[in-house]
DNA sequence: CATGAATGAGAATTCATTCAT
DNA sequence: TATGAATGAATTCTCATTCAT
């Protein structure tokens, strides 16, 4: 009885399930080790090595997961958008108010908890213009972006709503640059003068 | 003595100077070509062999004039400052809402003219905060701009005229990165509405 | 699994027979896997892991079986030459014309029905000349080889055989290369010429 | 006076001719490295590092010459078949004896004096079923080969002149492929043997 | 002062082989 | 005995920088 138990112990040394869980939790350091370093030190400052290093493996384990360097770039992307909650709610049917303060409670978290992906984030926003199957990302988020603020504020009765997204647009990303670059910036001072100044313009 | 004078004057009558002005014009168009080059494909994505070619000459001529990369680097940062009114105004005594109206113009004759620069000067300000030496020329910029605008809101006595620099320095950044990268921005729109809502806020 | 189980308990009474077949035909399934692969992309283009998927088993499991890509590389040789009846034959005592005859038969034989072997063959001939140990396989087959058909033709009356035998060697030797590399290739017409032409050169 | 021709020295250290030159023979000198290596050891394990061993210079200079080992593989067949005079000559209007004896004449001479490219040439002929690109080369000169014989052959009077110059071009890499890697090739016996042979076949 | 050939230190990628299970 | 994850040496290719002229 024993012998056969080894004997199918040596048939099946680990079940494909154990694979894929040590496969999937592998490929999770690799990524979360390359947006570690993308983050840190830039896509084109960051060698396949030193990602290597931070996931404490070795060099060619990376190209047992990923066919290249571009492909670990586009899913460390696809992974981080997939995993950011901003990106990926529902609109509410809540008042204009509440919807507002909900989003922009949302996009707070979001920044200060995912400082890293969202330096990342920045990071990505000037290579994209130079690879378009990168862009598709980013027009496709900043559309939606703009479309949930605009519609958000049309409820709230904000007169040119639409002109008036894209400049909460153009102030949130600025405000998040700031912040993700200047230890100083006074991130919630900003955030809550944002939103009173809106909501303030919104009627409920 | 003599012979020196008749030896410089029968070789070339004014070629120290005339060295000295082809020196300098080379520097500025190897200048030149770097700002274009690191503008349109990113820094770490200009070869000196490219820049070298941009500018019509030949690859060691340019560590001739700079000593490496790095420095060329430096330079164009230095020259691009150097050269944008925005950054060497004086402050005016004229009444606040005037000032400001004059340093948004100025922005957005800057940033609408020198397309180019501004679009380097983004590229550079995710690389700037892992170099610690490009690190000073933004916080300096940054500091002074901010207190440019907190002194004009200050006399417009706009309240917590500190934090409204900031946001707006956010919101300009934001608007500059929007409209570099997004060729259906309404930079105009924007902008005018942001003049609008802050001459508002002033007493002239 | 429940199958494995059952299976074991069949099987165990005869396992160490049962384990020498199975290995037995494990080893040929790779090696005629590994046969495959370096007729159709060349040695140096087929990787391990090609090989363990066409023989649809693990990367590790060829280790089990052979030292090396080197020594399966070898096996693979001494397999092949094992099983091609043409190198193996006995000396026949038959009329010279009816041996030539034979001989011939048997190499058409061989070459339209085990294309694949022979176009590793060819592949082989090249490598086979860097590197020594192959080169005794060559070396032995071409002088028994040659051997053979110098012993026909002399039996047969054909003056000078040992210079007719090699020039017969190359023959069909270029005849098998354009043959297997040139589809319209008239492999018949041409092999019909040679058995004519040297039968005709033999008394019977 | 001397310090002006310092000065014009200065302005122009090499002509463009020169640095033509230099590369003209830079390049000539990479080719012949790799041509031997490619030759000794097969592209496969000939490394780029080796090719620039042999031509006694660094790694790096190589892709100032070339794009890549694929292409400088390209450029050795090309320059190869370029300069072999066997594959370039005029189609001759004497009688087809005199025409045979001419071109079986330059074969030999070309298979003696440039053993190396021969040897490159069969090292060629297995990848070349592999890289579709190659294979224009090939069928090309196969073509024109045949085309050549068969048309002094009929011209001779041989019957079946197409079938015979197809018998006779795979004798002849046969011959080659012997002559290559035997280093007892009896080639010149087996050259007359051919001479004599069809020549006796054609009228003159 | 000007040229571009030449160098060499990395960087990305491949793959035979080993190893824990 | 069987799996495929993991390793690391080797390979191609890039590019800032140097150097002979």
């Amino acid at each position: 009885m024993t012998e056969r138990l080894v004997n199918i112990k040596y048939m099946s040394p680990r079940t494909p399930e154990q694979f894929e869980q040590m496969r999937e939790e592998r490929r999770e350091s690799i990524i979360n080790a390359a947006l570690e370093l993308f983050a840190r030190k830039g896509v084109d400052h960051t060698t396949i090595s030193a990602i290597a290093k931070e996931a404490d493996i070795s060099k060619g384990l990376i190209y047992n997961y990923f066919d290249s360097k571009e492909q670990l770039l586009e899913e460390v992307i696809n992974q981080g958008f997939a995993e950011m909650p901003l990106f990926n709610g529902t609109p509410s049917d809540a008042p204009p108010k509440e919807t507002f303060n909900q989003l922009m409670k949302d996009l707070y978290t979001s920044v200060t908890q995912h400082r890293i992906f969202w330096q990342f984030y920045t990071e990505l926003l000037l290579q994209v213009f130079r690879n378009p199957e990168l862009a598709d990302h980013f027009a496709a988020t900043y559309r939606q972006f703009i479309g949930t603020f605009t519609e958000v504020l049309r409820r709230g009765g904000v007169p040119g709503p639409e002109l008036e997204a894209r400049k909460l647009a153009s102030l949130l990303d600025g405000m998040m640059l700031h912040y993700l670059y200047d230890e100083d910036y006074p991130l919630q001072a900003i955030y809550e003068d944002i939103v009173e100044t809106y909501t303030s313009m919104m009627h409920s």
